[in-house]
DNA sequence: TCCTGGCGCGTATAGTTATGCGCTCCAGTG
DNA sequence: CACTGGAGCGCATAACTATACGCGCCAGGA
C-alpha cells in the first residue's frame, strides 16, 4: 500500500500538513496555506480544511489558552490497544490481553489511565496484562469495552452511562 | 475556593458545560447554548466562546471525522507528568523522574508513546525512571523537554521557520 | 453615600472553517 | 477513440467562532 516512493501530490501535502502540525502551533488554516506554499505546495484553505479532515486533525487549546491545531491523541487507548494488542479474551471476571514481548506494561497504564467503567485494577507480566473487573461486571463485558475501543477509531467521550458521574 | 456550595452562575455554567462535552458529541456553540437552556441556564454564543477558552476545551475529529467539543486530553503526557512527576533531574545522557511508588511505569510508558524527539528508550523501577537521551542529546536536554510538557500544554511552542508571515 | 476599578456578559461584527457546485483529469469500457 | 464515472480541487458562500465595545453590577476606599 502506501509505499514512502509514492509521491501524488495530495499524499505528500497531507504528510507535510501532518508534519507542520505536529511541529508548530498553527491556528489557522489561512496559516496552513503560507507554511504550504512556504514548502513549494500551492493549496487553498478549502483544500486544507479537506486534508485536515482526513487526518483527523482537530484544535486544541494549547498552554495560552489559543487555540491550535493539533494531531489526534498519540496516547489515547485505542490506538495502543490497535497496536498492541494482539488478542482480548475473557474468563470469569477477569480479561486477558496478550501483547508483543515487553507490551504489556503499556497497555496496562493505557487502560488505567483510561480509568474505564467497570475496570477495576490492572495486572501485567511481559507479554500478557489481566484486567480486573469491578463487582457487577464480567470480564467479558470489560473485554467487548477493550475491542470496541480498538476498533471504534478516535479517542472520544460520548456515553450513556448515567452512573457514577464526578460532576453535576 | 470551589466550594460545591459555591452557585456563582458562572461557575454553575461551566460545570455543566464540561459536563455537556464529555457526555455528547457537541458541534457547535449554538448547540451548547441550546442545550444549556435546556437545562435551565441562559447563555449567548458568546459566553459560551469565552467558557471554552477557560475551560481549555478544543475541538476534535469524531469517529466519523466530524469536529465535536472535547476535555483537554486526559490521557496526554502533559497530563501524566503533571500528576506523577516528583522531580526531573538529568546526569550525563540520561534523564531521571521520581514518581510515587508504583507509578513510575505509567509515566514510562506515556513518555514511550508520545515518542519524544531526542528520547532513545525508558527503563523504570518502582518511583523511579530513566530516560535515556538520543547520541547527540543530552539527559538535560531531556529533562528540560520533559519539564516543559509538564508546565506547559499539549502542543508545542514555535517558530514558523519558513519565512511565511502569517499576517491576519 | 459617591466614586472608581474590575468583572461578567450581551450585541454586533470581524475572522475562520466547512461545503455546494462545477470543472478537470484520469482509468476503465465498449 | 469516444463515453462514463469517480476522485480531487478551486471558487464562492454559508456556517460557525472569537472579539471589540459598551453596559450594569458589585466591592473597596474616601
Amino acid at each position: 500500500m502506501s509505499t514512502v516512493a509514492d509521491a501524488s501530490p495530495r499524499e505528500r501535502r497531507q504528510r507535510l500538513l501532518t508534519d507542520l502540525v505536529a511541529r508548530y502551533e498553527v491556528a489557522s488554516q489561512a496559516e496552513l496555506v503560507a507554511l504550504l506554499a512556504g514548502a513549494g505546495v500551492e493549496a487553498t484553505q478549502a483544500t486544507v480544511s479537506r486534508d485536515l479532515e482526513e487526518l483527523g486533525i482537530g484544535k486544541q487549546r494549547g498552554a495560552d489558552g489559543r487555540l491550535a491545531y493539533a494531531l489526534p491523541e498519540p496516547g489515547g487507548l485505542a490506538q495502543v490497544l490497535r497496536q498492541f494488542a494482539i488478542d482480548i479474551a475473557a474468563s470469569g471476571n477477569l480479561a486477558v490481553v496478550r501483547t508483543p514481548p515487553g507490551a504489556a506494561a503499556a497497555v496496562a497504564s493505557a487502560i488505567d489511565l483510561a480509568d474505564l467503567d467497570g475496570v477495576l485494577a490492572t495486572v501485567q507480566g511481559d507479554d500478557t496484562l489481566l484486567v480486573v473487573a469491578d463487582e457487577g461486571t464480567s470480564g467479558h463485558a470489560v473485554a467487548t469495552a477493550l475491542r470496541e475501543r480498538k476498533h471504534a477509531n478516535p479517542a472520544r467521550a460520548a456515553e450513556p452511562a448515567p452512573g457514577g458521574d464526578p460532576t453535576t
